[in-house]
DNA sequence: TGGGTCAATGCAAACGTTTGCACAGGCGAT
DNA sequence: ATCGCCTGTGCAAACGTTTGCATTGACCCA
């Protein structure tokens, strides 16, 4: 490591290092002169001010830690996205981890981004959270902390914090009102694992849409199945197992939505002639079934910036006392052939 | 901010702040008993060492700073999962930065991560790095520097760094004798962008085993496309254009394969029937294409694992003088139905 | 000529660690 | 009794910044 400190540019210029601090920063009381001489010398050699001792300095780190279940779901890689670049533009960088569905490695990351003094931390809870003892421990100790898309199912009172979610009732709700107004009557859902926020979310939308048309919300079509494609392929065949299949199926999302897909497939049945699909998030591989996939795009990236931007305007101080904000991101109803009656 | 420090814990005890700093760690000549009496203050108050004064001490973070073109491709993200995974094995955390596949915004992430003092830096290049000065201008101030995947297309002297990369040509070799073997006669390759390894070596592979069989590599066939969607759809219209079509096409990657697929379906042409296609990179999409995609795998995890445990190599010492060494990951060539005559 | 003001700069402490060295006290060998 | 050694601990410097306060001249006005 050849790294130039203030020390070596004051040396060089016969100043003192607290002089070429504040000639490199906005700091008045620098003659224009030395200013000038300082800057030249620093561009010259290439310095580059040491985050970790102005991190030290400071007591805040330019950080941004984000912890997800698995960076390779298209979500939460696209949520990374908006988020790093909403913190580049602001000059942060962001410190990736994955909980990878575990309660306990999620805890475990969260202390290590803790220890490594983020000046603020974006959690989306892992399938498996069920209690929030280390978020409330991170937020005692002072940590900023927002959360986005799943976040706890139930408002908890004592964990007031700032949050970024997807309108997954309203999402849902118009899946299920399209399914209706193409004239299914026997619509399912594959609902996702039960007691976390986006499941709950989803599961309400349909039953919510179900219930203004006066539907009954036939119980064996609610089924609790789960995020990924075998969930999707488990639950599609025990609807189809049914005494009367539904003629519609909604699935919680695109994973799940690809397992039934295969199913169907499997079985010989036609979407959306013998049954019509419908998916969640707008995958990328949802566009390019055969038939194309019904779906709700989630705006990902948009996610991903209003949750920085609401950790940023924390950081950026003042709002001490204002307690949890919640941003819903708006959620667009993507219909393709794969619920689009024929006649 | 609460955090409690080595004097704090001092302070109580009675000790000195060294006392307490060896005391937690493994250095001898402290006696059981305080040693005892440290640590169980220390949990107690739930002391957390302050890694930002740790790493400025120490003169090194524990920080792996990664620089890929996009998060969002299914490939990078799988990557990053797996150097997310063997740094978290050694006690390392992870930073992630986009270069939107622009030679200059890779440039200054680069420098962000040279100034927030990463211990090393994974990086693949971005499409339009022709370039390779920001990079010997890194190691030159002592970065260590690991490249996985894209990386120089010639071997660059002077420019000595470890490399993980695929084995692009044998991959492409394969996929190309496989379609020889099929009986295909007229097959074409949409390469990628000129000048990039993973585009140069998969052409040699493609070329190589033409040669090999007596065949000619007929020039019209050979297209620089690109890596997208749309230069895959570009290439294939091109190709169906010519006076001769061919009647296997082999993409440079998923993305372009798909955008190929759909400018079949869109003409009517049956895959494998009129024209068989293969990509590369088993995204998650090609085996739901109907028919399924023939493709190559490159675990991608692996090659993540790797880069990351040559750079973790390079962190422990001892190698200095021990020039760049290249880490190739095998690839697997993945049959599916889009290549599969018939009769 | 003395006192004041002001602009430009330096000194030193602080952030929370780690670590080389010094030091105190106990103990055994001579 | 003296010496040396060993064990356990503390002091202080260092890592590279930032910043409150002190210092130095220069200049102006009475």
């Amino acid at each position: 490591m050849s790294d130039v400190t203030l020390k070596d540019l004051a040396g060089r210029l016969g100043l003192s290092a607290s002089t070429v601090s504040r000639a490199l920063g906005e700091h008045p009381g620098i003659s224009e002169s030395t200013r000038a001489r300082v800057r030249t010398l620093a561009k010259q050699l290439g310095y580059r001010p040491n985050l970790v001792a102005q991190s030290l300095q400071n007591q805040r780190t330019t950080i941004i830690g984000v912890i997800v279940p698995e960076i390779r779901h298209d979500y939460f890689a696209s949520v990374i996205s908006g988020v790093e670049e909403a913190a580049y533009q602001a000059g942060y960088a962001v410190m990736i981890c994955q909980s990878q569905e575990n309660a306990v490695r999620e805890a475990e990351q969260l202390r290590a981004l803790i220890a490594q003094r983020a000046a603020g931390i974006l959690l989306s809870l892992s399938r498996e959270t069920a209690a929030y003892g280390h978020l409330r421990e991170a937020l005692r100790t002072g940590t900023v902390l927002t959360l986005f898309d799943r976040v706890p199912a139930e408002l908890d009172p004592g964990l007031s914090v700032d949050m970024a979610v997807t309108d997954d009732a309203d999402g849902a709700y118009a899946v299920t009102a399209h399914l209706c107004a193409q004239g299914y009557a026997r619509i399912a859902h594959l609902a996702g694992p039960p007691g976390i926020s986006v499941s709950e979310g989803r599961k309400e939308g349909y039953l919510r849409a179900l219930r203004e048309r006066g539907r009954l919300a036939r119980p064996e079509y609610l089924l609790d199945a789960g995020f990924t494609e075998a969930d999707g392929e488990s639950g599609m065949r025990a609807l189809l197992d049914l005494p009367e299949p539904p003629d519609a199926v909604f699935a919680v999302n695109d994973p799940a939505a690809v397992g039934a897909f295969c199913v169907l497939r499997e079985r010989g049945l036609r979407i959306p002639h013998d049954v019509a699909l419908a998916g969640f998030s707008n995958n990328p591989v949802s566009g390019l079934l055969a038939p194309p996939l019904t779906t709700v795009d989630q705006n990902p990236v948009e996610v991903g910036c209003k949750a920085a931007g609401l950790l940023l305007s924390r950081l950026k101080g003042g709002l001490e006392n204002i307690p949890g904000r919640v941003a819903v991101i708006r959620s667009e109803l993507v219909i393709r052939a794969s619920t689009l009656r024929a006649g």
